[in-house]
DNA sequence: CTGAAAGCGCTTACAG
DNA sequence: CTGAAAGCGCTTACAG
């Protein structure tokens, strides 16, 4: 490339001050809009980039916000990212995603990054084990910060997640209602707030329908379509093999279901099945499978707008906001429709 | 947040000067040890953040990478992505995310972001139409870029993709040599060269069999489960139904399956499927998939490795590393092993 | 081994 | 409506 072009190169080549240009490039009224159409035209013709970590540097605002989940990967988090995606792009903000994989140590260095860079917010859904603190350093250091998914008491910070324990209490009354009476529930960790929530739930819901709880029907850990898949074994070995299933998630389910049916199991037909978080592939599983919607688009783009208000000055205290889920009833647990 | 703490802060406290802290921070042999263990001391009590935007301005390196995808939610951009992320942390990159859903204007402006930005590089998977100079504005405004999975001729930058008419002949080899004579191809599209070199190995594994190819054995089109999905209506409804199919990607065989299944066809059974890509599903899909492994980990290996080495000044023209893709033999023709 | 000074490319009061 | 000048927080020759 040849010599850089910057606002002076503009200002110079039109006999204008680098004020001038700098105003008229941002559309300022101040510039009248004749000498406002030949800047933009130069700008245009000179090939003009304009330098944002100098803008940044002076102004102290960088257009970029930081975002940080678990796994990308992850359907579940792909959608509420989707949704934030599309309610930044709208204002014009960068975003940098970072995968944390429950490791605190790449989620701290990430947050790190957003300081040095000078990062407008963060919107994260924390690693296992985030001291509340972490969210406070961040937050004391101008980097305000919205929880999504997972939550963290005592952070002070605003938190948008599905109302977990009512949603996996509708899974269990709607297999209780179809008669089961033993129903075991895959997946999860007490480690998080999720997993805290929909065992709560699943609890819950069993008192309501009048059944004792037997600890062996509670397979916990798996929380991916090929941990989901691996628990099958276990399940199967149970004593008394529960009728019905509760997923942590449908990528628990889907993964329980295609285990099943390996051995011969038919999932929807010899034992029900339901997940959580009703993700696109849900619908066009074998069997279609009956789930609980979590609302992940809202969740993302409430807490994109969250920080969107906070960036326009808006104070905030925390606060977390649950976004009310819904049984969502398709083939996994017997076919009332066609299957 | 109390005053700003900088390096003149560091520096007035401990009576040196910005120059000395700057580069003890930065380990410089030039300094002391016992002043750089008393400079970063005092950083780490006066809880100093490096101001990366002030040093990139000077400097002219940011340290950060764009990374432009189709879409991080599909396995097969999710899986290179892991392995660029991995590189590029071993090497302290920041790497920013963008997906382009095929928009061309998605994906310019995020190009314009990384210029504005100061952004080191670019990692590519060019959208649908992308001109060979939009590659070429980058490389002349100092971001060299790296393509994967998808080449542009012309572009005069370096790509790293799987050999997709090799690979695709692979699974229409095996069909053969299965006995299967009439053999359809679901999925992909002309526009990228993905889509063209699949489906050449396609007609190219026909020829070599000996099969006449019949037009309507091709649906074109489908790149997503969703779409694999919907696509099983049509396969079923061509005349003289081919007993076996090949797909675009794995995402549109898993699709396909299941909307098999879903009609009472039992893929595996009544027609034996074949996906590409060999995702991290495929295995425990029902049946489990016979598909093509594509290397997607060493392509987002040697992409971010080749950026890695054009930042530290190696020079580089036009070429594209095919990587070879190999045949996974499961289930989903036909059961030689148990099911 | 350490310091004084210039400069990266913007924006923002302040004048005129 | 336009311009001159300072300053954002670093790093980098250059002296000493």
């Amino acid at each position: 490339m040849a010599q850089k072009v910057k606002l002076s190169t503009i200002a110079e080549a039109l006999g204008l001050s680098t004020a001038t240009v700098s105003l008229a490039l941002r559309d300022s009224p101040l510039v009248a809009d004749v000498t406002k159409e030949r800047i933009k035209e130069a700008a245009r013709e000179l090939g003009y980039i304009y330098n944002r970590r100098a803008a940044s540097l002076r102004t102290s605002r960088s257009g970029i916000v930081g975002v940080c989940v678990h796994d990308v990967m992850n359907p579940f988090y792909g959608e509420i990212l989707k949704a934030i995606e599309h309610e930044l792009d709208r204002n014009r903000q960068t975003f940098i995603l970072c995968n944390h994989y429950d490791d605190l140590s790449k989620q701290r260095s990430f947050v790190d990054t957003l300081l040095q860079l000078g990062a407008d917010g963060l919107i994260l859904s924390p690693a296992l084990g985030t001291p509340p603190a972490d969210i406070r350093l961040a937050e004391e250091n101008g980097l305000p910060a919205i929880l999504i998914a997972r939550t963290i008491d005592g952070a002070g910070a605003l938190g948008f997640r599905g109302d977990d324990a009512y949603g996996m209490g509708l899974a269990v009354d709607h297999l209780v209602s179809l008669g089961h009476r033993s129903i075991a529930m895959i997946g999860g960790t007490r480690a998080t707030s999720t997993g805290r929530e929909r065992e709560a739930g699943y609890l819950a819901g069993l008192a309501r329908g009048g059944i004792a709880f037997r600890p062996e029907w509670r397979i916990e850990g798996p929380r991916s379509r090929h941990s989901g898949f691996d628990s099958a074994g276990p399940f199967l070995a149970i004593k008394d093999r529960p009728t019905a299933i509760v997923c942590f998630s449908d990528l628990v389910a889907l993964g329980v279901m295609y285990g099943l049916a390996r051995q011969g199991i038919r999932p929807g037909v010899d034992v029900a099945v339901v997940g959580y978080d009703d993700i696109d592939e849900a619908e066009i599983a074998m069997p279609p499978l009956t789930t609980v919607s979590n609302g992940q688009s809202e969740v993302g783009e409430r807490a994109a707008g969250a920080l969107l208000e906070r960036l326009s000055g808006m104070e905030a205290r925390e606060h977390t906001t649950l976004i009310r889920p819904h049984l969502r009833v398709r083939q996994s647990c017997g076919s009332p429709e066609a299957g």
